[in-house]
DNA sequence: CTGTTAGCGCATTCAT
DNA sequence: ATGAATGCGCTAACAG
């Protein structure tokens, strides 16, 4: 009784609904639409015959063609899904996009895993793209939606020229911990960074490193840190994970002879790993180390602690740049040159309960 | 020298880069794509015009219309993505459906949030929709694909003709877990399961609820817990979320005098919150009382324990589906009536540290 | 191997 | 308020 792949008849069209309601294809189509005027008669008509024929409605491939919309945002992430989500920040960011956009009847394409995303960019069809926790990397990304005239939002992202930017004080805000830090009397001070390049290398964080970096969120928060310790070093990690950041820990609490008494992790997960590091090594947190984080996603028990932290608004950014794409695509009527502007977003100090002075030293 | 909204010149398209190249535009076309027999030098011709038109390939519009497919693969989840997000086993499903269908140069289009996914299918383009942890109250979203003739994958969802289904063996896994608990000696059993219906009322476990209850994988596992305990009773969680098993443990715990000793939670989330409600109560785990849970999906903290469950082939069921969907799309080429069948995987048991014999009664 | 001929299904002028 | 015409940009058949 499965009645498909028997005679495949195809899906009815809008001129099929017209011809059975005695009306034109253009009345039809403006009885979907809502556009235009049409006698309450003849729309009542046009509903009917498309009841009748089971009509679903207008396709959306005629129509995106025709009027050149599709309704589809692309959203770009560097990881792949499983990767990309392990972090609770992209989440809250990916859902606050979804709040503005879909209730305008947008849906989200998901371009997740950096190598497949210019590719995709070339041959799906979409409106708009945010690029999410991106890097200069895909600028090849980036080249592709330009010559398909597809606008761009980018969150946290480099400020290219055309490029909308929805960012955050991310300097400023680290600068903030490390003075937080500063002030409680720690002086030797290490940072575990997020990813700098694509490679995603793990290892210590050396000049030329930072000088090959590719990534703006995690340079800023290295000026941030060397804002109040110049001399600060650290680790490079090869992922916003815990288990990169116990790794991170290891590495830099591994001497006891050259151990920080306080670190700066570029991210909130990351933190939470380099805790379990120092438990690990029989270093208590606070007392004998101190851990701050960078993001403030409270998100069940995945960060065990209370964490000091800047807490950023993840969700809101992710709202600004869906109400970017939308002011993108419904209002070029900005004729003034009125273009949207980016938005910059400040974050929030939290002080938990991993960060104390430093123990006197012997 | 933003050069956007000045002239506002339209992309090249394909007759541009043909009339440059000096050739026709369907020979350009098979130039791109690559069917058909083109000479390597009109090959190059077409190239080099392109590149000279910084033309980046076929319109997906145009292509969508002309051939019917747009490469686009939805994916209707029933939350918002926020939520659907905060259990790892929907991001390890969505991962292998990435898996698999993304190397095949498809993307992903993300369907949160109910409410929208029924207007979604309805007026954006796909290929193909997967529905992920579904129910039947997706049935509108099941009409509107029917109607444009997008075939459908469900993971853990009802069998309902004409869609192709990934299931798991729900009620054969949880009614291992409940001999194991029985083996060890325990009588008094209560479960916490997953949300009944589309409202994800709180609640104790009642016959009506069931009775009415429209998911198919907590029914599942009610029944499989029941198998081996027919009388167990339980509470129904909002969602598979570590607070929402917090609240279920102290509703089960509340009462020091009607305390199970052993509680079967539908998720490895909700498990890790009965734990902690555990604790609150000033009961070790799992001297005082059990707990297992479902999927097994380990990720950093989220279950601080080694949680006594059953092993979920997530990744591989969104695989499965990937799977499926191509070959849904690809090889219609099945003459014979040979369409593609539905896969059934099984879990697998995972003793952990979370069961251990119920206390000698007083 | 290449060009010619047809539309895919629809939204939008412009008439009436 | 409705209808007739015109492509949107492209690919699939067929000719040659």
């Amino acid at each position: 009784m499965t009645d498909s792949g028997t005679t495949a008849a195809r899906p009815p069209t809008l001129a099929a609904v017209a011809a059975r309601a005695g009306v034109s294809v253009s009345t039809a189509s403006l009885a979907f639409s809502g556009a235009g005027p049409v006698a309450e008669s003849t729309r009542e008509r046009v509903r009917a015959a498309a009841a009748e024929l089971d009509y679903a409605g207008p396709d959306p491939r005629g129509r995106s063609l025709r009027s050149g919309r599709s309704g589809i945002v692309g959203v770009v992430l560097q990881e792949r899904v499983l990767e990309a989500f392990r972090d609770p920040i992209n989440i809250a960011v990916l859902d606050g996009i979804a709040q503005e956009v879909s209730p305008q009847g947008r849906a989200l394409l998901l371009l997740a895993d950096m190598g497949e995303s210019a590719h995709a960019v070339q041959t799906t069809v979409m409106d708009a793209i945010v690029l999410v926790a991106c890097s200069p990397a895909i600028a090849r990304t980036i080249e592709q939606a330009r010559r398909r005239d597809v606008p761009i939002v980018a969150i946290g992202g480099p400020v290219v020229p055309g490029v909308l930017s929805v960012s955050i004080d991310d300097r400023a805000a680290t600068a903030q911990l490390a003075r937080h830090l500063a002030d409680l009397g720690h002086r030797d001070v290490s940072m575990v960074t997020l990813p700098l390049d694509l490679d995603r290398t793990r290892g210590p964080l050396t000049a030329e490193r930072i000088a090959a970096s590719t990534t703006m969120v995690a340079d800023e928060r290295i000026l941030g840190v060397r804002d109040v310790f110049p001399a600060a070093g650290g680790v490079v990690a090869a992922g916003s994970y815990v288990d990169e950041g116990v790794l991170a820990g290891h590495a830099l609490l591994a001497d006891p002879a050259h151990r920080p008494t306080a670190v700066v992790a570029q991210s909130d997960l990351l933190a939470a790993g380099v805790i379990r590091a120092a438990q690990e090594c029989g270093l208590r947190v606070p007392e004998d180390l101190s851990v701050v984080g960078f993001d403030g996603v409270r998100v069940d028990d995945a960060v065990p602690h209370d964490l000091t932290t800047m807490v950023q608004p993840a969700a809101e950014e992710g709202r600004a740049a869906g109400r970017a794409v939308l002011a993108l695509l419904d209002g070029p009527e900005a004729a003034d040159g009125a273009a949207p502007e980016g938005v910059a977003f400040t974050c929030t100090f939290h002080r938990g309960a991993t960060t104390a002075p430093p123990r006197a030293t012997t």
